[in-house]
DNA sequence: CAGTATCCGGGCGGATACTG
DNA sequence: CAGTATCCGCCCGGATACTG
């Protein structure tokens, strides 16, 4: 029980604990879930307003990301039954949770960006460079 | 500059802050990186115990993964020359950073892991279930 | 022990065409 | 407008065999 490092990392630690963030991480980690959810932050969106927000998706990524979110209970799909028909996509309580979860690493992405890519690039150009082709 | 939100989500996330935060996401959500940092996070561990630790991760993937880590100054390769060849691996202050960062979101991965679960048998059940196949 | 090389299946994600 | 259906290339990741 006692408190096991002053900085704290998550508590524990054991593969157990970390399988669990790992199945939430791969909820967001794919390529367009956080653009996503990112947009719906503070606001309703409808779908043609998200495809148009999220730069680049397409139609069928954008609806299988929605479909996730929902399924996961992150997102509330609601339809409109007018002429054109309208489907309002919104935040739920949860995803807002997950949202300020994300503060952390967030900011630590945004802080740590650049020296990543440098630290990067050093590695490739002082590799042997091996054809990986 | 007015602090926009009092639940504080990240400052601003517009469409090129949430891509910065995507790149880092993508860097840990794959299948096994956080598994393999996590085992790293208060000892250094050789290549083999790590391959024990890390139940189920293939050589290739264990190499891959680590290679990765060593790539973005995640992680920090010693090579020992020895009869036995001995290679360690640890994280670097940069890594460390990064599991503090992780903290408030595997928290609520654990805390809401089940939840997301419920919701998402129920969404199974409840649809017209088309064959997805 | 700590890798690399090769082969391979499955799934992610893009492009395009079609629909209520 | 808000999707679905289909096709397809690419890459992730597993299995296996080989090496310094």
């Amino acid at each position: 029980m006692a408190a096991p490092s002053s900085t704290s990392l998550w508590p524990e630690a054991d593969e157990e604990q970390c399988r669990q963030v790992l199945q939430i991480l791969s909820l967001i980690g794919d390529k367009w879930t956080i653009l996503v959810i990112g947009q719906l932050r503070d606001r309703t969106l409808r779908f043609g307003e998200l495809h148009r927000a999220v730069t680049g998706i397409s139609q069928r990524m954008l609806t299988r990301t929605l479909r996730q979110l929902e399924r996961d209970g992150l997102v509330t799909r609601t339809v409109h039954a007018s002429v054109p028909p309208r489907v309002d996509y919104t935040l739920t309580e949860l995803g807002m949770t997950l949202l300020d979860s994300l503060t952390a690493l967030s900011r630590w992405a945004i802080g740590h960006r650049q020296e990543i890519i440098d630290h990067r690039h050093r590695y490739d150009t002082v590799q042997p460079s091996q054809a990986r082709s």
